[in-house]
DNA sequence: CTGAAAGCGCTTACAG
DNA sequence: CTGAAAGCGCTTACAG
């Protein structure tokens, strides 16, 4: 292009990017040759030069969960209005392919990550060492053996909104569905169920709390059939994903116990089933774009400030939306008038 | 690294590239000290100078649609098998986006790019225009305008597969929701549906036609409403994607219309719904792997090759699961020894 | 206001 | 078997 406008290439590059001592007139000769020969300027030489790619990795755990899709669209999004790209590697929850997904993002060059960890990460050692590389931040699935900025929903508050609900409502015997303490998503919200309790002054009942390994709408029946088999049955459940209150559901169903009446559901995710199931299902509803959005604005603030210091843990409100499941309108007014 | 070993910058690289003609001993040295020092070869650099990135960019509509996961689940992986990365970008089914978007994938200099198009892509010549770049694919989303290799599943076969389901199981009035004719895989489903009653010899029918601009479950409902105020009712109902089905069914049961006695209904995807909802839903497998697969298989393929001609159309075989809501089991046996 | 030159980190033909 | 040098396409201090 220079030579075909007899200038230096220097004088191009200046006039493309609008540099101040370069005259209006051969600024506007240059792009408007550009754009007649549909020049595209080589990002790569850019970045190999500035040491900057504009690219930013991204490992989740499982690209097939629901959620997933959401914290994409935020991430994605916020990194194309400030310029950069996303590479997406799916680490299928294995602790190996993790790694060795990080570890290429490095050699790939990219200028910060978004990781949203495996379900048990065991080599922690090895994500440390990349904090050294480039700068980092944990979304989602987080991990506070991990010195950096981590985002995540409010799990505890969102649970806690959850249950102190059922309280509300007049319950008193709110059993719990989550997974076994390995899953740290979980604890929270555990963490969030028991304050709803202790504040409410309601004694917490190890028998109605019950716990798997991995939820699903399978899991959330067998859990609920166990429930039911008790004695003492609670008079809500929350689960800490909707999957297993789906189950629940079903399982009430089945044995023509009614909702929310004789036993109110609350699930966690407002995810698509809510509204299908009957009776629709009350749930938290998590604003993942918010989550994939902040976490890509404090990765891209840290990439540009100099030193990654003051690590923070951003922790994104949620808000519950009520529905039959745990909240019959008919009845409201009685409630209200009590 | 050279300096640190005494020996030259291209004998390093030759060492570490196992380079035939560097004696055993100096590679374990480079090796060894590559592995000391952690070093972490700059894959820019390399792409710089090779013209090659190694990066596969990916536009699709929308990241949310369930399916889109599972294709993106399947490009993700296979690209990473063969050490090439994927940056994907979501149009948001705006076609000024996709346009903008894959302008940028070239710009960075993605090696391909594979493209699943917006709902409506009136643009077709900025796309045709990409092709002069850079090796492209279309996938599920495609267009015959594009001159390119495109991989689909076979939806005309698909929706004829569900169709003479419900023709075998003794329907002879069957309804089929789709979408307008500007969306291509309506399209080509409502041709495998119209293929199948010409097969058996069933007349179509214009007022159990019923199209709409863009599906959802209510829309689905609605359409089904519009169905049972007929006087003369379907006795089945073929919709082209899950949602509509899942709509369609709601309706039902509000009527007391037994399913599938009355009217049995067959959907789309195979989403996650088709075990939620009840009856279950019949629905269409669509392997969305597979789709995924073949299309970074074959974009591969044309990036290391030197000419990009004989394009083809890649059709993946999809298989109908069969439920509740176009077939009892109950009454199996009596169907089957008529 | 513009140009010549260095340099980003690698690979590779060329020379020895 | 190894080294010196060129070059990938850009930007930018330096010089004029």
């Amino acid at each position: 292009m220079a030579k075909e406008l007899g200038i230096s290439i220097s004088t191009v590059s200046r006039a493309l990017n609008d540099h101040f001592d370069i005259s209006t007139e051969t600024k506007d000769r240059v792009k408007a040759h550009a754009a007649k020969v549909r020049y595209v300027p080589n990002a790569f030489a850019k970045g190999f030069r500035s040491h900057k790619t504009n690219i930013i990795g991204v490992v989740i755990p499982n690209i097939e969960h629901r959620f997933t899709a959401t914290l994409l669209r935020g991430i994605i999004s916020t990194a194309e209005q400030n310029g950069y790209k996303v590479i997406i590697c799916e680490s299928m929850n294995s602790d190996e392919k993790q790694v060795e997904q990080l570890k290429t993002m490095i050699e790939f060059g990219v200028d910060g990550v978004l990781l949203s960890l495996t379900k048990k990460t065991k080599n922690i050692d090895e994500i440390l060492d990349l904090t050294q590389h480039v700068p980092l931040i944990l979304f989602d699935r987080i991990s506070n053996k991990v010195a950096c900025t981590q985002v995540i929903i409010d799990d505890e508050d969102a649970a806690f909104q959850a249950v102190e609900h059922l309280i509300n409502t007049g319950k008193k015997r709110i059993a719990i569905i989550k997974e076994t303490d390995e899953s740290n998503v979980s604890e929270r919200r555990y963490h969030g169920y028991l304050k709803a309790l202790r504040q409410h002054n309601i004694e917490v009942d190890e028998s109605i709390i019950m716990s798997s390994e991995d939820l699903s709408i399978e899991e959330g029946q067998r859990q609920t059939k166990v429930l039911l088999s008790l004695q003492n049955r609670p008079d809500a459940i929350f689960t800490i994903i909707d999957l297993a209150a789906v189950g629940a559901i079903k399982e009430l169903k089945k044995n023509k116990v009614k909702i929310p009446s004789e036993i109110a559901v609350v699930g966690f995710s407002n995810s698509i089933f809510c509204t299908i199931i009957k009776p629709n299902l009350s749930s938290i509803n998590q604003p993942g774009n918010r989550i994939g959005e902040t976490a890509v604005n404090y990765l891209i603030e840290e990439i540009k400030s100099e030193d990654h210091l003051n690590f923070k843990t951003i922790e994104i409100k949620t808000n519950l939306i009520v529905r039959k499941s745990s909240f019959n309108p008919k009845k409201a007014s009685k409630l209200q008038s009590q």
